[in-house]
DNA sequence: CACCAGGCAAGTA
DNA sequence: TACTTGCATGGT
C-alpha cells in the first residue's frame, strides 16, 4: 500500500480506462497489445466513424474490413481475427448479453476469456477488471519490470506469481485494483521504460534499493 | 536512424 | 517445459 500512495500522491486519479463503454474497453484490450494507446485510439476512431462500435455491428463485418478500420494499431491482420474471435464469443456464450456475462463466477469467466484465440492472462484480465467491474489485479510489462528492478520479484516470475503477490496483500476492491495499475502504468511510462529514467521516480528508494546502476535485464 | 509500445500464439528443442 | 520468432504502425 506504501507504493500505492506514493504513486497517487504523485498522479493522483487516473480514471481508467479511458472507453465510453464495456464493449469498447474490450476492443481496446485486444487492440493495445504490445502498442502504444495514441494509435490504438486512431484504430478505434475509425470503428466508431463507420458507426460500428457495437456488437451487432462488428459481428457482421468481414475481417478485410475490419482489419483496413483497426490499421493504425500494428498487427491490423492478426488483432482482426482476435477481435473477430472475441466478437464471435460474445456473441456464441453470452447472445451478445454483457449483464449476462458479468454474472458468470470469476474463474469460469477468467477460463472461458483464455480459451477465446487471441485472449492471453492480461488481456483476459484488463477485461474482467476494466470492462465487468470484477476484483482481478492486471499484470502487465510494466508490474514486471517495476517489481524487478526493486527486487520485489524475481525477473522469472510468472504472471500468476505477480498476480497473487498483489491479491494477497491487498483487499479484495476492484476500484482499489483499478486505480492500482494505472498508476503503475503512469510510473512505467514516466520512470521505468526499458531504458530507464528513473530521476524523480515516486517509487525510488522503494525497498530499499535505489535504481540505475546494475539494473537486471527485464 | 534505431528503438520502443498497456501481448499472444505457433514453432522448435 | 522453456526459449524463440512473427506480427506492424506511429511516436521519440
Amino acid at each position: 500500500m506504501r507504493a500505492y500512495q506514493q504513486m497517487f500522491v504523485c498522479f493522483g486519479p487516473r480514471h481508467w480506462w479511458p472507453a465510453d463503454t464495456p464493449l469498447e474497453v474490450m476492443v481496446g484490450a485486444v487492440l493495445t497489445q504490445n502498442t502504444a494507446w495514441t494509435n490504438v485510439e486512431k484504430a478505434i476512431e475509425n470503428i466508431r466513424a463507420a458507426g460500428a462500435l457495437t456488437l451487432e455491428a462488428l459481428a457482421n463485418i468481414s475481417v478485410e474490413t475490419l482489419a483496413e478500420w483497426i490499421r493504425p494499431s500494428g498487427y491490423y491482420n492478426l488483432k482482426a481475427k482476435r477481435l473477430k474471435a472475441l466478437i464471435l464469443f460474445l456473441h456464441d456464450t453470452y447472445g451478445g448479453d454483457l449483464k449476462k456475462m458479468a454474472q458468470t463466477p470469476i474463474p469460469l469467466l477468467r477460463k472461458h476469456l483464455l480459451n477465446v484465440h487471441g485472449i492471453g492472462e492480461e488481456t483476459a484480465d484488463s477485461i474482467l477488471l476494466y470492462a465487468l467491474d470484477k476484483p482481478v489485479f492486471v499484470v502487465d510489462a510494466y508490474t514486471r519490470r517495476i517489481l524487478s528492478r526493486h527486487r520485489m520479484i524475481e525477473p522469472k516470475a510468472t504472471y500468476g506469481e505477480i498476480q497473487r503477490l498483489f491479491m494477497e496483500h491487498l483487499p479484495e476492491d476492484a476500484a482499489l485494483f483499478n486505480e492500482y495499475h494505472a498508476l503503475i502504468v503512469e510510473t512505467g511510462k514516466t520512470f521505468c521504460r526499458k531504458t530507464p529514467r528513473c530521476a524523480g521516480c515516486p517509487l525510488a528508494g522503494l525497498n530499499g534499493a535505489n535504481v540505475a546502476p546494475n539494473i537486471p535485464p527485464d
